[in-house]
DNA sequence: CTACCTGCAAACTATTTGCAAATGT
DNA sequence: ACATTTGCAAATAGTTTGCAGGTAG
């Protein structure tokens, strides 16, 4: 379903309004990055002319959350970092360049869901977060590690 | 084996001192509960008629996260809190209560390693933290909404 | 004796909040 | 009209850092 119409519709059942702001704030979100945090997602919207305040994209971003278009993450950093919602994935984090690699698994899926039932807990979500270092800083380390050599 | 022989060990290798107030958060960081945050463990502290400062407790514990002796986690919240070490486990976290269950699962392991690999990375380390309500505040949301209504 | 450590207070950083003016329905 | 929203500036909260005096090796 369109973003827009989704958000929309959850503003006016909740007795909230469609501003300009909140309307670029989602676009730009939708289009930017698939990771932004609000300081780049400021940054976007200054570029694209944008006035929006820093607050506003905080309080919008928040919105979002709550409608079920973004997903709030934090990873290692002291900064979140904010995701369009698509389909549920997973993430392996570089822990060299900080690159994310998103993916998804079937059978983990149903481990999990099999893991907290065993537990008696209702699962609401979850998150797998693993850390490690990608090919490409493999690569980089070892001629490093040679030239140190 | 001993986190203070360990902890020692650490510390001489490094050049570093093995004074009176690392000593205190050890033991209280070992023998406290299973998560803690830094205002609880100097809590636990000042119960214990230390009079270690909060600047000495984040720092020492930053090197128990170096020495491998201590995990820092964040779950949802703002507070990092902190877990000895012993084996590796996953966490079940309830929303409604904050209680944390943790649970170790082989299989799980076996995936994430295998999941790791097919994308050419080097595994570090992982977090699979499953959010949810335990079976104590699923009975209690259930009367409450009897009484609601 | 020398480099490391402590603890206070101040700095820092990401995020939140109060409030007066502006805006959407 | 009227509640909601905006954005500035100020507050907040957890954590980190500078520094002067203290301590371990």
């Amino acid at each position: 379903m369109d973003p827009q119409q989704l958000f929309s519709d959850f503003l006016q059942h909740q007795g909230l309004h469609l501003t300009t702001q909140r309307r670029e704030v989602l676009e730009a979100f939708w289009q930017a990055d698939h990771h932004v945090s609000v300081e780049q997602l400021v940054a976007e919207l200054r570029s694209r002319q944008s006035t929006v305040g820093q607050t506003t994209v905080y309080r919008t971003l928040k919105l979002l959350v709550e409608c079920g278009l973004a997903e709030e993450h934090n990873f290692d950093a002291t900064v979140s970092v904010f995701e369009r919602v698509t389909g549920h994935h997973e993430h392996l984090i570089c822990t060299a360049c900080h690159h994310i690699q998103e993916f998804a698994h079937e059978e983990l899926e149903l481990l999990k869901e099999a893991i907290a039932r065993s537990y008696g807990f209702t699962l609401q979500r979850h998150t797998l977060h693993l850390y490690g270092v990608c090919s490409g800083c493999q690569a980089k380390e070892s001629s490093l590690a040679l030239q140190v050599v």
